[in-house]
RNA sequence: GGCCCUGUAGCUCAAUUGGUUAGAGUAUCGGACUGUCGAUCCGAGGGUUGCGGGUUCAAGUCCCGUCGGGGUCGCCA
């Protein structure tokens, strides 16, 4: 070994000790005669003292290490006199004498310093990310991601479930999201595609009788990207057999009690909140809400609808709704250009024609448009609202999905903007009851909402063939502080009900061998009971470490279009590989 | 593919309404300093203002295009 301990462990009872230290030069402070050295490994910093009478070429030396150079000391623990103690280091009272010095490599000029306040743009972490990777958030974040990991590789094991690894190059199935592809050299003309998940072969593997499988795994969608969404993501995924819903939510709703006791020390209350998904749209306008802060979401067509207000009559007319937030006290916090601008825009952005606002005064409102809503109509509004003096009403009116949309995206942006809750909470939430199946209007089809392997509730087969958008899914989405944490369903075992899916979603027989014939068949050799969820690893380590977004947890992230600036993938490859895979490049001009 | 933000010294940022030689902090280099811990003090070097075009007597600043980074809508079963 090089070293006798890391730069994070020694303490006032290794005083007297000789020790060897390795590291990277952190900081330095020359101060002619003594020189300091900030010391820094993956586990801290401990300072090391350079003096002239500990022999001129050790302190020469020592005066000309720089930022980021690679050395070895040796010497002995001293203690640091009272005055000197530095509290905000653990290894604060004491200090390596450094006795001999060995440089491994020195480091160019770095562009950035891992210890730096101002955090240097994006571009530039991304492309050395090397040395952000020092930075001790970032390996804060790599830490946490491992114990999340490890405790539940653990958690899973312990309840009998077994890692079993699926094909990274696998068959391409045109639903849902685009495939990556790999060309096969083999088969020419022919290709692989990587997983989207490892759905199908999970399922295969409920019929081969492994009934609780789990697996830490890549997946990847060629799909662009969001704060939240990486090309190539991790999931946790899992599958069980003879197992119903609650077998599988209570299942993750064990792992994420473990998770909130190792990380926080918190008792997670179980089981988890259940919301049907109807209801989530219905207060917060959104299958993902983040249930921190309330303000949900209050319908008032019904009073609206014979005001002399020419926008919501119309809309109330043609089957539009009239839903509204009521934002408590802060009737005169934003200003008639924020409201009609910013917040306009935003509500624009999904889909909404305009916002309409009011203030509640004396038990009414007050606006520019109040003029339109007699007296007891603005009661009725304010009672509805449960308006209370200050309070800032306001309302989108229009086709019931754009409401929710718009709604959503404005109760999220105010409650960020108004600190309407503790950014150290983790509200987890369970969503329930998904539709199976939403019309496509551009395709004039319905497709699935989760995927077709998707089992409905008994209850509503009937629906098939009344009104298929009232068939409620055995599905289920994990949902925390509005993200995605996990979505997972019971799937169909049943062959004739797997037949009623398909021909609903007008998949012939033909089509359906042709795609995942190999689950198909599969499940023709006795099927168990089974159900399974995926948890975005990825977003998990994000919460618990309260990140805004993934590249933050990943070690090696890509940019919004893809590429990794560290390496500068993708690249253009040797034609010769071209050849060998009988490819062609048609580029555009 | 659409919309929005952004690009000035190695880095973080400034630069009045379009107006003189594009500044500061930090880093780097040189010097001083024996207890600092964001060390301090003195000095020096460091710029194709992402790239290309245009308007103008004059462009970091205005216009068009393009490239990179970020956010978001579409998309993501």
């Amino acid at each position: 070994m090089l070293r006798s301990h890391n730069c994070g462990e020694l303490r006032k009872s290794n005083v007297g000790e000789t020790v060897q230290l390795c590291g990277w030069v952190d900081s330095y402070r020359d101060h002619g005669g003594v020189v300091f050295i900030d010391l820094r490994d993956r586990y801290g910093k401990t300072q090391v003292v350079f003096r002239p009478e500990e022999g001129s070429e050790v302190h020469i030396e020592g005066r000309h290490l720089r930022s980021e150079d690679v050395i070895q000391v040796a010497g002995e623990v001293v203690p640091r006199t009272e005055k000197d103690v530095n509290p905000k280091m653990v290894t604060g009272e004491i200090d390596v004498r450094v006795r001999e010095l060995k440089v491994f490599s020195k480091s160019k000029t770095p562009p950035f310093e891992p210890r730096t306040q101002d955090l240097p743009n994006e571009e530039l972490r991304l492309k050395y990310r090397f040395i952000d990777l020092r930075r001790e958030e970032l390996r804060k974040a790599m830490i946490l991601r491992h114990k999340l990991t490890k405790l539940a590789r653990d958690y899973f094991d312990e309840q009998g479930f077994l890692d079993i690894e699926t094909p990274i190059l696998g068959k391409s199935t045109p639903e849902g999201a685009r495939d990556y592809l790999v060309p096969s050299r083999v088969h020419e003309g022919e290709f692989y595609a990587l997983p989207q998940s490892p759905q199908i072969f999970k399922q295969i593997l409920m019929v081969a009788g492994y009934d609780r499988y789990i697996q830490i795994a890549k997946c990847f969608r060629d799909e662009d990207l969001r704060a939240d969404r990486q090309p190539e993501f991790t999931q946790i995924d899992l599958e069980m057999s003879f197992v119903e819903q609650d077998d599988v939510l209570s299942m993750v709703e064990g792992l994420l009690a473990v998770w909130m006791k190792e990380l926080r020390g918190v008792d997670l209350q179980l089981p988890l909140p259940r919301l049907s998904h109807a209801e989530a749209m219905e207060r917060f306008g959104t299958d993902k809400p983040d249930l921190r802060f309330g303000m949900e979401i209050v319908e008032i067509t019904d009073l609206v609808a014979d005001s002399d207000f020419g926008v919501f009559k119309n809309v109330v007319g043609s089957g539009g709704r009239v839903r509204g937030l009521n934002v408590k006290g802060v009737g005169d916090r934003y200003s008639r250009r924020v409201l009609d601008n910013d917040m306009k825009n935003l509500v624009g952005e999904h889909g909404a024609k305009g916002l309409a606002y009011f203030k509640v005064v004396g038990g009414k409102l007050e606006s520019s448009i109040a003029k339109f809503f007699n007296e007891e109509q603005q009661k009725a509004i304010v009672e509805r609202m449960q308006g209370e003096d200050g309070d800032l009403l306001l309302y989108v009116a229009d086709q019931p999905d754009v409401t929710s949309a718009a709604l959503a995206a404005l109760r999220n942006h105010l409650g960020k903007d108004l600190e309407l809750y503790d950014p150290q909470e983790m509200a987890i939430a369970w969503i329930l009851e998904f539709p199976l199946v939403t019309w496509n209007e551009d395709e004039q089809r319905w497709d699935a909402e989760h995927h077709m392997f998707c089992n409905p509730f008994e209850e509503d087969l009937e629906y098939f063939v009344t009104d298929p958008s009232k068939i409620r899914a055995r599905s289920y989405d994990l949902v925390c502080n509005g993200y995605e944490g996990a979505s997972g369903s019971i799937r169909i075992h049943d062959t004739k009900i797997q037949q009623q899916v398909f021909d609903l979603l007008k998949i012939d027989p033909e089509e359906a061998e042709e795609r995942f014939g190999f689950l198909l068949e599969a499940l023709r050799y006795g099927a168990p009971p089974h159900g399974g969820v995926a948890l975005g690893l990825d977003r998990w380590v994000m919460l618990f470490s309260m990140y805004d977004n993934i590249r933050d947890v990943i070690a090696f992230p890509k940019t919004q279009k893809a590429s990794d600036l560290l390496s500068g993938a993708p690249s253009e490859v040797d034609p010769k590989q071209l050849r060998d895979l009988h490819i062609k490049l048609d580029l555009p001009k």
